[in-house]
DNA sequence: TCTGCTATGTTGACGCCGTCAACTTAGAGT
DNA sequence: ACTCTAAGTTGACGGCGTCAACATAGCAGA
């Protein structure tokens, strides 16, 4: 190995041209589609050529997972770029506007509002990541360090900087309450009794939710 | 049939059985361990005799979804009948001790706890009413109508009627607030970045978001 | 340049799965 | 007693994940 893992062998990147296409199909049909001979036949090799850059479905299927998880951080980072989304929404107490306060507030709300916006439509990639029995020789990976939530705490963090939120909330589990509260609703609107709700009252349930976490956020002590 | 459906032809009520061996099988591994031909074979009956009961294994995975949403259902109402949880909890402001007010916030909290307890104390039931591929012809039941809402459902009521919660804002999607936000951590916590925490901090974690949005029920207008 | 090694990919087989069609059996109703 | 049908069985099909054995291609050292 000269260190060019550019262009192999035979085929030429086997191991990301499988999971290119599992990723298709997760996106399509859920975690559950991803077939490992389906795969292999839509790149054009023969199943058992997978084994020889993964270890096996389950393995292929962690990287899927990765990828996923990727793209959710791309999007939520396109999002926060092209941030201060419109108005009309929730006027925060003791925050006046306009200020770097307002703007940090109004990120936090962007990237919730980005994260559902990828649960619903991209379905099929959001429940990748989402449950699952646990994987017993995954432990390596703690997902903890998942990037998604990389974006999630810059973003806290970048409020405690600017003094809207005390450092000693911030440590107290404010990313975790966001996080699952939001997460918790777009399971709810994907499989939950939401799911038949239109689009649009999904949406209005999006913002009641983070109505009550933001003034939770502002109001709690402890 | 006379209407007798307590001990038909052959077995006796196979139907039950299956989903009872269903039910334990998805306790051990989840959703995906609930396999058609080990489900006859552990009731000891061939794996084709399912057909007579079940259209097939999503229609058997359908009903250990509904029997798993009612153990959850069970679990609840148990917790609120042994009711008034220990002290230790976050002090609401406006509402003194003791009152039939702070009652029914405990019971609230309890409420979120029990649900908690459940998705980690049965984390292979948990999942299956959890996340997975709309099915096609699951149509017919909305799962709106899910048995455990209910329970959420009429702890809020009660909370109305004794004035801790107006009207207003309990139609305004509080149920779902509270629910997404315990939902979306014990996922958080079977899979997502809390998963390898130890058990205690996860409660912990809970406490925290109950806090949040506890205060956020209280303090938000709208 | 030739040789051979190893990474890469293929073939064929195994056992398990969900499902179907065809057959058998056992109770209920006349 | 006869029949009819609900309930259960057998055997088969194709698809799945995986394994062992075989084939090949490109690089390394002679």
């Amino acid at each position: 190995m000269t260190g060019a893992a550019a262009r192999p062998y035979h085929h030429g990147n086997l191991a990301e041209a499988l999971v290119g296409a599992a990723l298709e199909m997760a996106a399509e049909g859920g975690p559950d589609a991803v077939v490992l001979r389906e795969v292999a036949r839509r790149v054009g090799v023969s199943a058992t050529a997978a084994y020889r850059h993964f270890t096996g479905q389950s393995d292929l299927m962690e990287a899927v997972k990765q990828a996923a998880m990727e793209r959710l951080e791309q999007h939520l980072r396109h999002a926060l770029d092209r941030s201060e989304p419109a108005a009309g929404l929730v006027a925060l107490p003791g925050v006046e506007r306009g200020s770097a306060q307002e703007r940090g507030i109004r990120r936090l709300e962007g990237i919730g509002r980005a994260y559902f916006d990828f649960a619903v439509s991209q379905p099929g990639l959001f429940r990748c990541f989402c449950i699952g029995m646990p994987v017993p020789e995954s432990q390596g990976v703690p997902v903890r360090e998942a990037a998604a939530f990389g974006v999630l705490t810059e973003v806290l963090d970048e409020l405690v900087t600017t003094g809207v939120l005390t450092a000693q909330r911030r440590a107290a589990g404010v990313d975790i309450a966001l996080w699952s509260a939001v997460h918790g609703l777009a399971v709810l609107c994907l499989d939950g009794p939401l799911a038949e709700l239109p689009r649009a009252e999904q949406y209005g349930m999006l913002t009641a939710v983070t109505d009550v976490v933001f003034h939770g956020l502002a109001g709690a002590r402890s």
